[in-house]
DNA sequence: TCAAAGTTATCCCGAAGAGA
DNA sequence: TCTCTTCGGGATAACTTTGA
């Protein structure tokens, strides 16, 4: 908590500083600092107890140094509050608790099952890259294969295609498998197979139908392992008309409260939506879901046992754990599940309940609200998933915000989400955060917590019984943000480092670290790489420009047998200097960053630097600057001003209507318009035509600033002119048409 | 032992497509 | 034609694996 004010005060510390400091500094990462904070190694785990006091000693100063040099990179100050019950007042501060689990038995031999699968779609792949596309579809000649592609308007994709696909979604399962167990693995392998089978892409597509069966393949292996245990909705019916004790399931609802008919001993089983185990002579076997209050009993003998509201209460608990522990024995669960589960059913009489549960992985995020789904004593729960996008289950933005705006108004009660959620999600009725995969860095630790802003909410850390990474990782966590308070409050006396290279200065570190004099604004290698990317994106441009930066590495071997690195940066045209050759390095990481400080030297010499150089002697802005995009309303570049024509014709075509295409491409201070005609585009309709013809020049001709194609020339000149060029096409077109 | 490469996740932004 | 949504590529971060 303490640390993630500090992060704020240095934010909006940053933020009040920005708009006095160049473009390069306001893309600065005013995150990176938290990721730094420092932490006790494992070491301290390894060594089986708490570091020695000399230790932690050197860890304050390691910590006071970090910070130190944190302020120094950002010109900033960290402070906090002293007492930090005053912050609790304001700042309500969920209560930790930590929750053990055993480890899970592994499951070899479904383990290796898979993985075997994994290398015979690695091996049906590789054989498989020749093959004749269409093949499977009938088509025997490249007529026909033509034909289909153009009916279905796609390219042919092989089974090879998607083998790496599959490979993901295989390795996703077994990750499953370990992790959450061999039911939640099926369920998973269960909705890639019919995500498959739901796309229409699987009537004609290779790579479609070859995932399909493999996949087939794997949910039966697991559905097979799981039949000896697991009930599904059908055969749990099943088992109940096998057993004669249907009548004592629907007697079952009657004597929730009160006596239990004497004439058998009553084995209640739960069932928690999938689980049935036989251990009595004479058994009943009951589906949760039909009774309206979810109790789950186990009695034992209990030929005259009572059975009272208190003892359900009592037993609920007890009941899960015993049928939950015999799945777990069965690896149909794994314990981390079972434990998530009891953890769970202790907020079932919580008003309001609103949770957040944070996984690492995609599929667990996908997987577990489908099994509280179906376990009936978490029908209080409403379950939803919240991933990012850019995976390959990815949730569509609209999605998220659909599925926030639930947990907010309280149709969802339970999240179960990657690390999309730590930060920026701010619910105040959330009053439980279950940490099931323990935070990768203290920051993640921290904002997690910070989810969970109801007073007297619950911060649960799920950690694995004797595994001592878990154990150093929350025991450091906790110092670390002590050590941070402590520092904060205290600061040490530095004063003695002063000069040596643990303290950074931006005077002692020339070639690393740029500063302009007039703002005092730092840039260094670690923001190299996206400050040259803002740059780009600042330039002025209109909507059809590419404004990218390219890095072409350079593999050096060296004397000796070493290889080193250099990469030329490749600038958009519009840039006032295109390309930077970088020096050689030891690394292609340093190599990118080391362009930097070409990139600052051509800005220095292109007059570019800081904002008393954003224009030039008359007062017009220059390129590359703020003020130059401003300048030109249209976002075109002054570099365009100067025309060299040319024109050239392209692949004359057999038939259809001619199409005139121009487009332009800038070098420095000048521009070139080609322009073609072309015939026979007849793809469906000329607006298709047009948008076909400019995405093929667009791929062929690199620094492409403009494209028009059009069956007119007033067409075309309506296009110059939205460019703000109608005088230049106008001129240029007279004599074309002529 | 260390650096590179790979894997998992994220966010950002431009291109393309859909619909009003 | 314009606006909004969706898709995909490129970036970062942390961690693990691989190979010299």
């Amino acid at each position: 908590m303490i640390s993630y004010r500090i992060a704020n005060r240095i934010e909006s510390r940053i933020e009040s500083l920005a708009p006095k400091r160049s473009s390069f500094w306001k893309v600065g990462k005013q995150r990176e600092w938290l990721q730094s904070i420092p932490m006790l190694d494992v070491v301290e785990a390894a060594l089986g107890g708490s570091l020695r006091e000399r230790d932690l000693r050197q860890f304050d100063v390691d910590c006071a140094i970090k910070i130190r040099n944190l302020e120094t990179k950002l010109d900033s100050v960290v402070c906090t509050i002293k007492d930090r019950k005053e912050l609790e007042k304001h700042v309500p501060m969920p209560s930790e608790i930590v929750v053990e689990y055993d480890k899970a038995a592994s499951l070899w031999s479904l383990h290796e099952q898979i993985k075997q699968i994994e290398l015979a779609v690695e091996e049906a792949a590789q054989s498989s890259s020749r093959r004749s596309k269409w093949q499977f579809m009938g088509a025997r000649d490249a007529g026909a294969k033509e034909e289909l592609r153009q009916v279905y308007g796609v390219s042919e994709r092989t089974e090879s295609d998607g083998a790496a696909n599959l490979i993901q979604k295989l390795r996703a399962i077994n990750y499953a498998l370990g992790e959450l167990g061999q039911w939640c693995a099926y369920k998973v392998a269960q909705s890639f197979l019919t995500a498959l089978q739901n796309d229409e892409r699987a009537n004609y597509q290779l790579d479609v139908k070859f995932q399909e069966s493999y996949l087939s393949e794997v949910v039966t292996l697991l559905q097979c392992q799981l039949s000896e245990g697991a009930v599904s909705e059908n055969n749990s019916k099943n088992a109940t008309a096998d057993n004669d004790a249907t009548q004592g399931a629907s007697d079952l609802d009657e004597i929730e409260e009160g006596e239990l008919p004497g004439s058998h001993v009553w084995i209640l089983y739960c069932v928690c939506g999938f689980l049935k185990y036989e251990t009595g002579a004479t058994s009943t076997f009951r589906n949760g879901a039909s009774s309206s209050k979810e109790v789950f009993l186990v009695i034992h003998d209990c030929r005259a046992a009572t059975v009272t509201k208190y003892s359900v209460a009592i037993y609920g608990l007890l009941h899960v754990d015993v049928i939950i522990g015999a799945a777990v024995a069965d690896g149909k669960v794994t314990p981390k599940v079972q434990s998530l589960i009891k953890i769970l059913l202790k907020y079932q009489h919580t008003e309001d309940f609103r949770a957040i549960i944070f996984v690492e992985r995609v599929v667990a995020a996908l997987v577990l609200p489908k099994v509280f789904a179906e376990l009936p004593s978490l029908s209080f729960v409403k379950s939803a998933s919240l991933i990012g996008h850019n995976n390959s289950q990815e949730m569509r933005t609209s999605q998220m915000q659909d599925t926030i705006g639930k947990f907010r108004d309280g149709r969802v009660t339970l999240l179960v989400a990657t690390s999309v959620a730590e930060e920026g999600l701010d619910i105040r009725q959330c009053n439980v955060v279950i940490r099931f995969d323990l935070a990768k860095t203290v920051l993640a630790y921290i904002q997690s917590r910070g989810r969970a802003r109801k007073p007297g909410s619950d911060y649960i850390l799920m950690v694995e019984r004797g595994n001592l990474s878990h154990e150093a990782f929350l025991r450091n966590a906790r110092n670390s943000e002590e050590t941070l308070r402590k520092e904060a409050v205290e600061r040490t006396d530095l004063s003695h480092l002063k000069g040596t290279s643990r303290l950074i200065s931006v005077d002692t570190t020339p070639g690393t670290v740029y500063q302009v004099e007039s703002t005092g604004a730092v840039v260094s290698l670690n923001s190299a790489v996206g400050l040259i990317h803002f740059y780009c994106s600042q330039l002025p441009s209109d909507r059809y420009s590419i404004l990218r930066p390219e890095f072409i590495m350079e593999r050096h071997e060296m004397p000796g047998g070493s290889i080193e690195y250099s990469c030329r940066l490749q600038l958009p045209c519009n840039a006032p200097f295109e390309k930077l050759e970088g020096p050689v390095c030891s690394s292609m990481r340093l190599a990118q960053q080391a362009c930097w400080h070409h990139v600052i030297n051509a800005y220095k010499g292109s007059g570019e630097e800081g904002e008393k150089v954003d224009q030039n002697d008359e007062g017009d802005p220059l390129p590359g600057t703020a003020r130059h995009r401003e300048f030109y309303p249209e976002g075109v570049a002054n570099i365009l001003q100067f025309a060299i024509w040319s024109t050239l014709v392209l692949h004359p075509w057999e038939t259809g209507v001619r199409v005139w295409t121009f487009f332009a491409t800038g070098f420095r201070s000048s521009l070139l318009l080609f322009g073609f005609t072309t015939t026979g585009f007849c793809i469906e309709t000329l607006d298709r035509a047009h948008r076909e013809l400019k995405k093929y020049h667009k791929s062929q001709f690199r620094n492409c600033y403009y494209i028009a194609t059009c069956e007119s020339k007033r067409h075309l000149e309506l296009e110059f002119g939205v460019i703000g060029h109608s005088a230049i096409a106008e001129t240029y077109l007279d004599s074309l048409w002529a």
